[in-house]
Formats: C-alpha cells, sequence, structure tokens
DNA sequence: CGGAGGACGGAGTCCGAATCCGGCGAGCAC
DNA sequence: GTGCTCGCCGGATTCGGACTCCGTCCTCCG
C-alpha cells in the first residue's frame, strides 16, 4: 500500500499520477474523492485514505460530485471533459469539419455542448481550436495521398478536404514551407510509365 | 419619444427606471436587448434604439437569450431571478420552514434551483438569509398572537412555528429587548373575563 | 460571414466557520 | 405550585468563500 505522507503528499498537489491508487475520505462531510478532485482540499486533519473506492463507502462516505470517483477507471466519467474531446477529435478526424455546410456549432451540438464549450475544451486539452485541428488533418490526408499515388493536386485537395485548390495552396505552404508539387518531386522515383499515367486520368 | 442620448446613458448604466421603454439593438449581432439585459454592453456604434420590441423584431433582429426582451411584461420571465426570490419569501410566510422535517435544502428543491443559490438571491434581493427571513415571520406572528389572544406562551410559540419554548424566548428577547409577557403587560385592560378564559382552556 | 477568444453572469459543489436549535435544569415571579 | 425566563451545551444546519463549469453575448480578425 501507499504511504500515508505520500497520499497527503499527492493529495494537495493533485498528482494525476496518483489518480485511481487511493481515495480520500472527508470526516465532516461524509464525502470521499479521487486525489484529482478539483474542489479546494480539505483540511489533513479531516482526511483519511482508502485503497479503494468501495472502501471508502462501506466506511459511510458517499462519492463526490465533482470528481466521480465511484465510476470505474475507464468509464467515461473518469476522464471527464477529456472523453468529449477525444470524440471531438476522432469526429473531426472523420472529416466533421470538412463538407461544405459543416460548423463548429454542429459539431458542438453533435457533442450535447455548446460551441464556446468546445472550444474551451480545445484549448485546454490539445492546445489548438477545432478549426485549426480540421486543418491539420486536412493536410494530413493531402501529404498522404501526394505521396501514395500521382492523382492531380486538384483531386488530392478535394479528397482531402480542401474547399478549393487556393486554400490547398496556401495552408500546405504554411505548414510545409514549400508548395506541394515539391513535396512530391522530393520522393524517390518509381516506375516512369505508372506515374505519368496516373498523372494523365 | 425619448432623446437619443437619454438611451444611451440608461443603457451603460442598466438604468433599471427605463426597463420596457425601449430596446436596444447590436448590428454586429442581429439580436436585441432590454436596457437591463446583464450582458456587457455593445459598443456604442454598434447599437440603435426602438420603443418597442415589435420594432427591433421587425427591423431584422433576435431576441436575446439573457433578458428575454420577447416576452411581455408581468410576464414571470420579464423579473428572470426576481420572481424567484418572491416565491420563496411568500412560501417561507405560510411556513415553509417551520415544520420539523422542513430545510433550506427542501425550499430551494420546491423551486427548482440549489440551496445555495438561493441564499444568493436572497443575500442580493432580500439582504437577509433564509432562515433569517423565517425567524423574523414567525416573531411577527409570535407578537400579533400575544396581542389578540391570552394563549399561554408554550402555545403561542407552538402556532407561530417554533419548535421549543427555548428558541421562542430567545429569538423574541434578541428583536423585542425583552421577554414576551412583557409585551402582553403592556397591552391595554380588555375585559378580563374573557382573558381569564382565554387563559384557562 | 464564421471562427476565436474575452467578459460576464448563473449555477452547482465542497469546505470550514458560524449559527441555529432543542433539551435540561435552575432561578424567578405571581 | 405553576408557568415563564434564561444559562449552558452538544449536535445539526446554515452561511458564505473559493472554485469550477457552462452558456450567452461581444469584438476582432481572416
Amino acid at each position: 500500500m501507499l504511504d500515508e505522507t505520500e497520499c497527503e503528499q499527492a493529495r494537495v498537489g493533485r498528482d494525476p499520477a496518483y489518480d485511481g491508487r487511493f481515495f480520500t475520505g472527508v470526516r465532516t462531510t461524509r464525502i470521499y474523492c479521487r486525489p484529482v478532485c478539483p474542489v479546494r482540499p480539505a483540511r489533513g486533519a479531516n482526511v483519511r485514505f482508502y485503497p479503494t473506492a468501495a472502501a471508502a463507502e462501506s466506511a459511510g462516505f458517499r462519492p463526490c460530485l465533482r470528481c466521480r470517483p465511484e465510476t470505474a477507471p475507464f468509464c467515461p466519467a473518469w476522464n471527464g471533459s477529456r472523453t468529449t474531446t477525444e470524440r471531438a477529435l476522432r469526429l473531426i478526424d472523420d472529416g466533421a469539419l470538412d463538407s461544405d455546410d459543416a460548423s463548429v456549432e454542429a459539431l458542438a451540438t453533435r457533442l450535447g455542448i455548446g460551441a464556446r464549450q468546445l472550444s474551451r475544451l480545445f484549448a485546454k486539452h490539445v492546445g489548438a481550436s477545432p478549426t485549426q485541428v480540421a486543418r491539420t488533418c486536412r493536410v494530413q490526408r493531402a501529404k498522404r495521398l501526394i505521396d501514395a499515388t500521382d492523382l492531380p493536386m486538384v483531386e488530392i485537395a478535394t479528397q482531402a478536404g480542401f474547399g478549393s485548390l487556393r486554400r490547398f495552396n496556401t495552408v500546405f505552404a504554411e505548414v510545409y514551407r514549400r508548395p506541394p508539387t515539391a513535396i512530391r518531386r522530393q520522393r524517390p522515383a518509381e516506375d516512369p510509365l505508372t506515374r505519368r499515367r496516373d498523372r494523365a486520368s
């Protein structure tokens, strides 16, 4: 088991490394929490430590409503807003912001939150805005198509999710510091016949 | 009609005296508000004034979701949280905090909000906590009974909503600076027969 | 026009301190 | 004696602070 002082240190520091490894019961409120609970830590004298949520529960504590210590690890509620963020990332990668009528607003609605809140989650967990992430995804897709195929740039831009060739060129250049065709030229040579045929089609 | 500069002054000051007398439309967002809207006021250059909600609406603005300018005055939503506070005051006056198992928590639930929020509303609109209001109501009821009847003090305390004679004495003395019987003694004499009969019953 | 992000208010949660509360007696007045 | 008042005390509630989440509106910018 964990040391008493070690737990105390992890508790006041809200150390994520200890999340799930012990639980704290507060005598005055009869509530038990995870080490990472966002609420101001209770005074040390009122705290007791338990190895599992069940132990705290059977000692007469109820679970905190903020950190949800009663939910099993890996349950969506365990990660809090992280889970929502990851769902959003997956949806963006699947093109949720690429289609013409798509919007951050619509994406947020699909996730059951407001657009402003989605922006905040991205700023906190990802460090970039939803549209920035979408842009990066599009560039990655385009890069893969450039490397793997000989499709013309117009086709690549469309397939990658760009609404216009103009945007594709600009954004691509911002990321790679050179135009799309420069990347293709660097590629190791393949069968010249195949390449020429694909380009023509 | 109202002066343009007068409206502007009322708007930035959120003057309640002008509530309902004009409405402000914001050009950039196509939203119209009441003068008392809690949102940070829009920059003056983007604002236009309208005498009625209908005028703003027909000019292409939609109603703000915070101050609800489209609802008629006297509609509960018009007053916002004031309405909730007044409902709470009425319930307290009707004894919602007097019965033995009653609590601020339960009262707040009846109103559809949390206990903390109810406290905040009272601090803002009433200037006293829910239990303080309840106590004052009880004292008032007791005072009326002392003046109007010859019931024994135990009975008055119970009818007024006090849970114990002990509390009744303490609280009454805090308000009136003297014990309950002192008030009754000051009362102008009535028919002695009536008084004696009531006391015996 | 649409997205990003600042400002702000409303509301929920927990905490610690303050208070409220009711029972038990002991005086006290009538 | 009988009913009223009040000091004391331990436990239950309440209060207000600190914090967070979230939605709405606003301005700026591309």
